[in-house]
DNA sequence: CGCATTTGACCGGCGC
DNA sequence: GCGCCGGTCAAATGCG
């Protein structure tokens, strides 16, 4: 199946965990489209059919001379509208089942390992293409159901897992996943898979806090570190330490299975929030974006298109984010401290990125 | 000296 | 039952 005109991503980002809903037109929308059976006129939420203007006495307001051709105008363009409509429809349709298409058949592909361990965090690793929580999600992968049989069902309720991916920017033997929380290391191992050794952290930030945290870097490029997030966290971040995983952690990319922050301590870089899980759009753009330096984007135009959707999608995020408009504002209007306007830059800067 | 990190040993689950 | 493997523990070590 090819891609609409319309969008071209290329290549497709390499992880997607989007939630796709089918769009539904109203039966008639098409319809209406093709052959106009109401005149575009609309008072407040009711449609009034041709016949029922056709004699415009009736409606004095358009008895003015001009109101008529802008009655034409409006109802061609409304038409337009409605032709436009379907179409962005049928290709939202045709590119979902597209990427459905694709996610089925790496999960396929994925079910199928010649030895499968113990079914927790740990299958939370390098090949997951759809990294989350293994709780939570309507959708259950074959890994998840996995877990449900092999696992104890208190562990499934407590275990939330997320996945995050950090670029680091030398490729040292560091583990430096600054994310706003303070770790304790209590153990390093070299699993079978990967020749980079894996590091085990516990939350010490809280003494009672269940969080750990896996961290290795990846199989298939070395500067990007994977971070595994098991539990939530039972006390809120520290302020140093977030300020200064906003700062450092400027390249972290949306692989975190949780949705894009409601809650206003929560931003992009962000690992287990504290509170339910909720349903997200996940897109691991690390070999697209930064890492993918080799895309050739055949279709300059298209490409463009694409990013200014993303863009927008981005600013709608921002806006409806109140610890982006509460630093904004902070930011703006230089009250508080040096300290304070210093922090709302870079949470300004980690939202934006 | 106190704290964090390192590292080898140990434990338990799973497949054969 | 045995071996493999990931995860955890805890003594040793390093560092400020």
């Amino acid at each position: 199946m090819e891609f609409p005109s319309w969008i071209a991503p290329n290549p497709p980002p390499r992880s997607l965990d989007l939630n796709l809903e089918p769009l539904h037109l109203p039966r008639d929308a098409s319809k209406a489209a093709r052959e106009s059976d109401f005149m575009g006129l609309r008072v407040g939420s009711t449609a009034i059919p041709k016949e029922e203007v056709r004699d415009t006495k009736e409606l004095p307001f358009l008895q003015a001379g001009g109101l008529a051709e802008e009655l034409s105008r409006a109802n061609s363009e409304n038409k337009k509208l409605n032709e436009m409509l379907v179409v962005v429809c049928e290709n939202y349709n045709a590119l979902r089942s597209h990427v459905m298409e694709i996610l089925s058949r790496n999960g396929e592909r994925e079910s199928s390992p010649s030895r499968k361990r113990k079914l927790g965090w740990a299958d939370v690793g390098e090949g997951n293409l759809v990294a989350g929580t293994n709780n939570g999600s309507s959708e259950s992968s074959s890994s998840d159901h996995d877990v449900r049989r092999n696992k104890p069902r208190e562990e499934i309720i407590k275990g939330k897992i997320t996945r995050l991916c950090v670029r680091s920017e030398s490729s040292d033997a560091g583990f430096g996943v600054k994310d706003g929380y303070q770790w304790r290391k209590y153990g390093q191992k070299i699993t079978r898979d990967n020749p980079c050794p894996r590091a085990y952290f516990k939350c010490s930030f809280a003494p009672t806090c269940p969080v750990k945290k896996k961290v290795q870097r990846s199989i298939e490029d070395p500067l990007v570190l994977v971070a595994t997030y098991e539990g939530e966290h039972n006390h809120p971040k520290s302020p140093h330490s977030e300020a200064a995983a906003s700062a450092s952690n400027s390249r972290v990319s949306a692989s975190s299975a949780q949705a894009p922050s409601k809650s206003p301590s929560q931003n992009s870089s962000a690992p287990p929030p504290l509170g339910p899980p909720t349903r997200a759009i996940t897109l691991d753009l690390m070999k697209s974006g930064s890492a993918g330096s080799n895309n050739k984007a055949p279709k300059v135009d298209e490409s463009q298109k694409l990013h200014q959707f993303l863009v927008e999608q981005m600013a709608s995020f921002l806006t409806k984010d109140p610890s982006f408009t509460a630093a904004l504002a902070t930011a703006i209007s230089g009250k508080g401290t040096s300290a304070d306007r210093e922090m709302s830059k870079r949470d300004l800067f980690s939202l934006a990125i």
